[in-house]
RNA sequence: GGCCCGGUAGGCUAAUGGUAGACCGCCUCGUUUACACCGAGAUGGCGGAGGUUCGAUUCCUCCUCGGGCCACCA
């Protein structure tokens, strides 16, 4: 055999040999043929220049799965990008330096469309870098027309069952974005406040009442004043009306138990709309709101007109100051909800909105949630929770440029909406006249679009899509990071629910995220690492490796070392296969008549190991498939096993050398395959260099999982005798390493008569390992030559 | 305020109702027919209080600290 003088292992060159290798060949093709198959609804990620360490970190864990599973059966691991709403409009307005509200929505979407297949290519490169196995034909973008037209005929489907409908409603309001938002994009964000008491005049009576807020702002919104119908302080003043100070509006005190007497003053005013509680009062009591801001969050009562909500809230306060109508101001510091997107305060207001239905099926989606598998199981509870506490229905309908179009029109006259035939599909209503069937005037088009989640959460039906709708609910398998169980997972799981009654999949498995320092990173706090530095300095195996460190669901740490760590062990890999190959020239791959039985024992181990890793793999648990291995590798196999072969491969002869070769062959291609789903490229230049001419199978990736085979009933002797004989070979080294020794100095040994007489078999081997010339009987020692 | 996760060697982390195991670092020593991206060895640890138990790092309760989610936002 030629043996190149490599010097070491050339991560950058392998790595791009292997994966052009695999991009040819199409290793990872998706085989529908196969009877069954392993299905992964893999997250689309937002193109966004590129690729960032948490992407490195969970698409890793989610590809030690699809390559373990691959070992056994067909997967289906398609890609997908999500470019469809927010982000995708903040990244095309940065790159190319405009305003969406600058242009018109054709415009803004091509241009949008344009950049996404300018940035797409790259952007999935760093997947592929990271030897991320999807089958890449399979690959949709959410704003693609084939999803665009899944979406909008999904959307048919619910309005047809009646699950979505159309409402007036205060709606949580992003002034900032100028669109309304749902409940799971909320965020809470700490920001200071004043918070003031004023004097409310009343009709009829000197006194006033004391009110506490501490959004001044919304005065001129008040609607109603609330007591508690037991707070002897204010009791007498039910049915009363008070005045609004500086506004001067006339406005009734209403009895209600939800003022908390505790809380503030005891008196709430009721504003439309401060929060959510404010909506509900509203309805509750029929009062008529008073809208005071528009959708950009300017004010429009008189004297403050154009002025935004915290200006307008500032001079209302100086306002009332001079007025003398404000008896205490506190500054406190208090959480409010913002927009996830953009950060800015959300507000609540009324408009037209789209909703799906999704209060009234709580229970449902709960007992939804029961029955899938959720790995690490405590995620189960953040899912129930979120379910538990939501409060309004799912809204849809978002006011922006850029996504899916609501595919409706509403009659002008009648009010009929009306909706395309599903070959019509995909449609912009803008673009496409449509005419009253009962009236026959022409219909108005809706000009909202769709939420970016109410397309993604129809992810498994994207993707099958690609593949003749060949692949059918429930998935195989979810992998998400957990910061969009409420999102992601809550609606995917509302949508296989509402059109097809399904669970959407078996099982969830939910990694955590990547911090540095124990902080969350952050562009802001510019404590980001970027993923195609580390793949550069380390290689996409070590990275992998980092990836694999930490227990399923946790965060990570982001250490450099670990990166040195994972590089070492490739490195150890290349080193310890170099070895066992320069010792194979002359191996037929047959069994030898006989195994050494140190040979056995160490196939045993192998064995062992092997189904350790198995089940953690099943179970998600690819840290401890890691750990399971390292521990192994290094010990077991490089210090240990290959250090008692060496002399017996140098220099023995017929079937004893034959042993060895047999099993280092067989063992260290078990080892191989157990680590190829966290470390696939070294473990396929492995291969390719050493294996594949008697195994045939194309690639490590496609080989059967190793059975264990070797194992046999002894094993638990096995094992013990094994355990023997490396404690003796610990006490000898330790030996030496007291007398400041080399490892391989002569040695005579002395060992005790029942030692000698347990190790029998063995006594060859220990004798190649500790270079002894002679073991003796006696007390314990070792004598140097 | 509610819920969830976690506090284990200098750092990061694992397992476990009965002598707590790695990795990185530190210290000592060794090494060339796979590997200095090496080997042999040494050092060093269960947040606090109570309870259950023959026995608790492990199970329970409380406290405390860190992280997350939700609620509160008069």
């Amino acid at each position: 055999m030629a043996k190149e003088k490599k010097k070491g292992y050339d991560f950058l060159e392998v790595e791009a040999k292997i994966r052009n290798m695999w991009q040819k060949e199409k290793t990872f093709k998706f085989d529908p043929s196969k009877k069954k198959v392993y299905s992964i609804d893999t997250p689309p990620p937002t193109i966004s220049g590129n690729m960032h360490i948490g992407h490195a970190f969970s698409y890793s864990q989610q590809d030690f799965i699809a390559r373990f599973r691959r070992m056994f059966q067909g997967v289906f691991y398609p890609f997908g990008t999500d470019d469809n709403g927010l982000p995708t409009e903040r990244l095309v307005e940065r790159l190319k330096k405009v305003k969406s509200t600058g242009m018109s929505r054709a415009a803004f979407i091509d241009l949008c469309l344009k950049t996404i297949s300018e940035e797409r290519g790259t952007f999935i490169d760093g997947w592929k870098q990271l030897g991320i196995s999807a089958d890449y034909d399979i690959c949709y973008s959410t704003i693609d027309e084939n999803s665009r037209r899944i979406s909008q005929k999904y959307f048919i489907d619910l309005y047809k069952k009646g699950e979505i409908y159309k409402d007036e409603f205060p709606t949580l309001w992003c002034p900032e974005c100028q669109t309304a938002i749902a409940q799971a994009e909320l965020e809470d964000k700490e920001f200071p406040s004043k918070f003031s008491t004023l004097k409310f005049g009343l009709v009829g009576n000197e006194k006033t009442l004391p009110i506490a807020t501490t959004r001044p702002e919304l005065l001129p919104a008040c609607v109603a004043i609330f007591v508690h119908p037991e707070d002897e302080r204010f009791k007498s003043f039910v049915g009363k009306k008070a005045v609004v100070p500086l506004f001067g509006q006339e406005v009734s005190i209403i009895a209600d138990k939800s003022a908390d007497p505790e809380k503030g003053t005891g008196i709430l005013m009721i504003c439309s709309y401060g929060d959510k509680f404010d909506v509900d009062a509203i309805q509750r009591h029929t009062l008529v709101p008073r809208i005071v801001f528009d959708k950009d969050g300017t004010a429009t009562y008189k004297g403050y007109e154009g002025l935004k909500i915290k200006e307008a809230r500032k001079k209302v306060l100086e306002n009332l100051e001079k007025a003398g109508l404000v008896t205490e101001t506190k500054d406190i510091t208090h959480a409010v909800n913002v927009h996830d997107k953009c950060g800015c305060e959300i507000e609540f207001l009324p408009t037209p909105q789209w909703f799906i239905k999704i209060i009234d099926k709580k229970k449902k989606f709960i007992d939804q949630g029961n029955k899938i598998k959720w790995y690490p199981e405590y995620m189960h509870k953040r899912y129930d929770n979120w379910v538990n506490g939501l409060e309004w229905d799912w809204n849809i309908s978002r006011s922006r440029h850029f996504g899916i179009p609501l595919p409706v029109w509403e009659c002008k006259e009648c009010g009929e909406i009306i909706l395309p035939e599903e070959k019509e599909l995909p449609i912009d209503p803008l673009q496409t006249e449509k005419k009253c069937p009962k009236c026959n005037k022409p219909a108005k088009p809706e000009e909202m679009v769709l939420d970016t989640w109410a397309t993604s959460s129809l992810s498994p039906k994207l993707a099958s899509s690609l593949v003749g709708d060949k692949i059918d609910l429930p998935y195989s398998l979810r992998p998400q990071a957990h910061d969009i169980i409420r999102t992601w997972a809550f609606y995917t799981i509302v949508r296989a629910h509402l059109h097809e009654n399904k669970m959407p999949w078996e099982e969830i498995m939910i990694s955590g995220n990547v911090s540095l320092k124990g902080e969350k990173m952050s562009k802001s706090k510019g404590n980001v690492i970027d993923p195609k530095e580390v793949l550069e300095k380390y290689g996409a195996d070590p990275l992998r490796f980092w990836a694999a460190g930490s227990t399923l669901g946790n965060d990570l740490d982001y250490m450099e070392e670990d990166l040195i760590t994972g590089k070492k062990t490739v490195n150890k890999l290349w080193n310890a296969s170099k070895f066992v190959f320069m010792n194979l020239e002359d191996f037929n791959g047959k069994a030898p008549k006989k195994l050494e039985k140190i040979d056995e024992i160490f196939l045993t181990k192998v064995g062992i190991t092997l189904e350790k890793i198995t089940r953690h793999f099943e179970k998600y648990e690819y840290s401890k498939a890691r750990a399971e291995f390292d521990q192994f590798f290094w010990k077991d196999f490089c210090d240990n096993y290959l250090e008692i072969v060496k002399k017996r491969v140098y220099h023995g002869e017929g079937d004893k050398r034959k042993s060895s070769q047999y099993a280092l062959y067989n063992g260290l291609l078990v080892l191989l395959k157990t680590i190829a789903p966290i470390m696939p490229f070294v473990t396929e230049e492995i291969y390719q260099t050493y294996y594949l001419k008697k195994e045939k199978i194309k690639s490590i990736h496609l080989c059967d999982w190793p059975k264990p085979e070797f194992m046999e009933q002894k094993r638990l002797d096995q094992v013990y005798l094994g355990q023997e004989f490396t404690g003796v070979l610990e006490q000898i080294r330790k030996e030496k390493t007291k007398a400041q020794k080399s490892m391989n100095s002569e040695v005579k040994i002395s060992l005790e008569k029942s030692i000698i007489e347990e190790l029998a078999a063995l006594l060859d081997d220990l004798k190649d390992v500790t270079n002894a010339k002679e073991i003796v009987e006696g007390d314990f020692g070792v004598e140097f030559l």
